[in-house]
DNA sequence: CTCATTCTGTGACCATTGTCACTGATGTTC
DNA sequence: GAACATCAGTGACAATGGTCACAGAATGAG
């Protein structure tokens, strides 16, 4: 609230085909707000319908089994925005958001969001084609729910985090080293398994841990095992 | 074809706002095709990006694991449509789609279809609310698969499944008897571990097979089955 | 009507992995 | 720098449910 620099939408990229000036004016229609870590954004018992776009900062998309149990959707980071299913079809909101850092966010109302893309219908289908790579993304995850065991699960994961930073063609970095939770939490399984898995792959050498990051030594035989167990 | 008052995409939900004469023109610029049961309409492998409507008959969504596992997603009726993910993003097709009976079906172009949407924003805003649907049905089902088991899963579909036809309060009627091959692979489990929950609801009086069709004696407890196993 | 195919039902077995219970490591706060 | 909280690692155990094998019912084609 207090840098006023930080109240642009200029960063986030379903809005793209807007005009300097019509995101202006949809800057003023948000409401903006600071929420501190651990934050609680979205609660999925609330009946709120606004869309949140990420101007700065992280948060995950989230739910609870009634056991406990905490399944991991999404993490996203500035330039990204989620809320939008409650606003466009007024149902109760289908996951809770939380707050990793310290972030801002824009939140638009639902009757201005529809308005939106009722106006600009390059904005709908720009936000049709982001539909519809979390379509496919659930899809993949119900898939490798339905066929792969949780072991191979993890391995996949790893090598999901292994695609972001490639340092030469058979070796990459993460970086920090996921918390063992948060990864079982993203592949439906539990913090001793990965650890199990983690162990596993530091015998076999194909990864080892430096300093703060995790250091993936064979890319290709990390692959061929996801390979082949998706195979079995 | 033969049949050309068949040829009418009149019923199709998603094309409710347009006018008898803009429905018209967009006919014109379908194909029409009469796919035969068992018919593969679409690939998982293929790059075709056409969008289909099926204006008669019914098809199942489905893809297969490495091993031969199937996994039904979604099955769908006149009315209704399919294809809209990879003619909204170019990517391969994220599914097959089969046909369960001989089916008549209208499909048009990725362009075709994207200029319908441009053209009119509230066919686009009807989309994204029936994909939005979409992904609370996938998240649910994400968390079905992460934190209940297969047999209580067994338990949610024959749940679902009376929905359809509740006879008074507390029974329904699900006709005909499903195959138990096909409830397992929308559940995720096998046609044992089907008929195996059948078996024991059928003992302890709660279901019952009538002719051609299963009755649901007592919607009550099942639904406290089925909630007291998410609760675990 | 009969043969073939598909579907159902069930027992036995065992692989996978979640749960529990600790111990040790690491990091943070006052 | 002591105390506390969070995170990691691992062994033992048990439950869940998938796999295999086979027998019997139901359905349908010729």
């Amino acid at each position: 609230m207090r840098d006023s620099k930080a109240q642009s939408l200029s960063g986030i990229k379903l809005l793209n085909s807007l005009t300097e000036s019509d995101l202006k004016k949809l800057e003023q229609r948000c409401n903006w707000r600071l929420v501190g870590q651990q934050e609680i954004i979205v609660d999925r018992q609330s009946k709120s319908s606004d869309v949140y776009f990420i101007v700065s900062g992280k948060v995950r998309v989230v739910n609870f089994s009634l056991s406990g149990r905490e399944i991991t959707f999404d993490e996203m980071t500035a330039g990204r925005y989620f809320g939008q299913l409650a606003a466009l079809d007024n149902q109760p909101r289908s996951a809770n958001v939380v707050a990793l850092e310290d972030s801002v966010l824009a939140s638009l109302s639902q009757q201005p969001f529809k308005d939106l893309l009722l106006e600009y219908p390059k904005i709908a289908l720009e936000l049709l084609v982001e539909m519809a790579q979390i379509i496919r993304t659930s899809t993949d995850r119900i898939m490798d729910l339905s066929t792969i065991g949780a072991h191979n699960r993890v391995h996949a994961e790893i090598l999901r985090l292994a695609q972001e930073e490639i340092l030469d063609d058979n070796t990459a970095k993460i970086e920090p080293v996921p918390i063992h939770g948060d990864v079982a939490s993203r592949v439906s399984t539990t913090r001793e398994t990965v650890a199990r898995v983690f162990s596993d792959l530091t015998k076999r050498k194909l990864m080892e841990r430096k300093d703060n990051a995790l250091i993936i030594n064979d890319l290709e035989v990390l692959h061929d095992i996801v390979e082949e167990f998706r195979r079995i």
